[in-house]
DNA sequence: CGCAGATGAGACATCCGTGTCTCATCTGAT
DNA sequence: ATCAGATGAGACACGGATGTCTCATCTGCG
């Protein structure tokens, strides 16, 4: 069933994103199913690693869905998107940590869609005069996505509690960490 | 000499930021000198992976040393931090991607050092009303550091005009994305 | 109850990275 | 030129993770 391939899917998430190097073993006891049963749904690591990175493309792709960042303010579309995304984070977190993904040219093309989804978002909000020019799009773009990489690890150690994970990221993201709009 | 040292050491951190599971033939050849080599200067890749971990919180408590976080203003002393530290954003990326290092209860031991001083710069300025209170000085010292290793990552991979990092990570840690200084 | 399918546990072979070794070659100093 | 030290190339064994297999057990259904 779908249901049991996802499940294990994001049992995986949970293991590899904290730690991309864990043994089948131990993503199978996360999962609550045997080596062999895991082996049975996916045909090796590399098959497994590929699903993952799919599913968290794809559930990364209907958070820029639900968050509908082609319409309304730049601002509240990024909102929006930190919303949708931040439960997710852990996802995101594996995308970043999981380099060797980028061999993968499916992979990379469906990372490459959405990150230029991002990306015009911001170009968007910087032709309407809601975000910095002085800042490239493809980096406030890149640095967005580390930061909901690092709410995700935060979140996992226990560092950040998930109820203020979606305030800390858009605020410091937005807003920035200096009291005053002191630019100098 | 140590020089041979630590010259391969910056070659494995090209390497292994990028890849943390590169394979020692790998960071032989990037480091110029053959797998029998690399093993005469160090016993294994354990090792080399916690010697590599070493010089990457030294270079950083330098860069802490260097900016004088603690003196004058936070915000300028937080300017000066990310000057000092964006040459050697490599390593910060390094250090994020290797997560295998906490079990090293001395390099754990350095890094929550560093860490600890990072973190008494934001409270310093939180007091001294430069850093916004809404967001913990937890929060701030784990995004900077996220922010720092996505330019290791980005400026590695082309992405980042080495000649902007500084200057970008700057400008939207302390002011964030928002052209208006507009938080509702 | 009896059966079919699925699962878990374990054994086993295989592959790959690592660690260690030897030996030929190169370099620099005397 | 000669020798000592260092280096590179390659071979080899070891260990651990992976991939595959078998078999006992469990579950659901007729």
């Amino acid at each position: 069933m779908a249901t049991d391939r996802d499940s294990v899917l994001e049992a995986a998430v949970g293991v590899l994103s904290r730690r991309p190097t864990a043994h089948l073993d131990e993503i199978a006891r996360a999962a609550g199913i045997s080596r062999a049963t895991l082996h049975r749904i996916f045909p090796g690591r590399e098959a497994l690693i590929r699903e993952v990175g799919a599913l968290s493309l794809r559930k990364f792709a209907t958070a820029l869905d639900t968050a509908a960042i082609d319409t309304g303010d730049p601002q509240a579309a990024l909102r929006r998107l930190v919303d949708a995304v931040v439960p997710d984070a852990a996802l995101c977190a594996f995308l970043a940590g999981e380099n060797q993904l980028f061999d993968d040219p499916e992979i990379n093309e469906l990372w490459e869609i959405q990150d230029e989804r991002v990306r015009s978002l911001f170009l968007r909000g910087q032709q309407e005069g809601v975000f910095r020019i002085e800042l490239s799009a493809g980096w406030l773009s890149e640095a967005f996505f580390d930061l909901v990489a690092g709410v995700g690890w935060a979140v996992q150690d226990g560092r950040l509690a998930p109820r203020d994970s979606a305030y800390s990221l858009a605020e410091l993201f937005l807003g920035g960490a200096l009291r005053s709009p002191d630019r100098s």
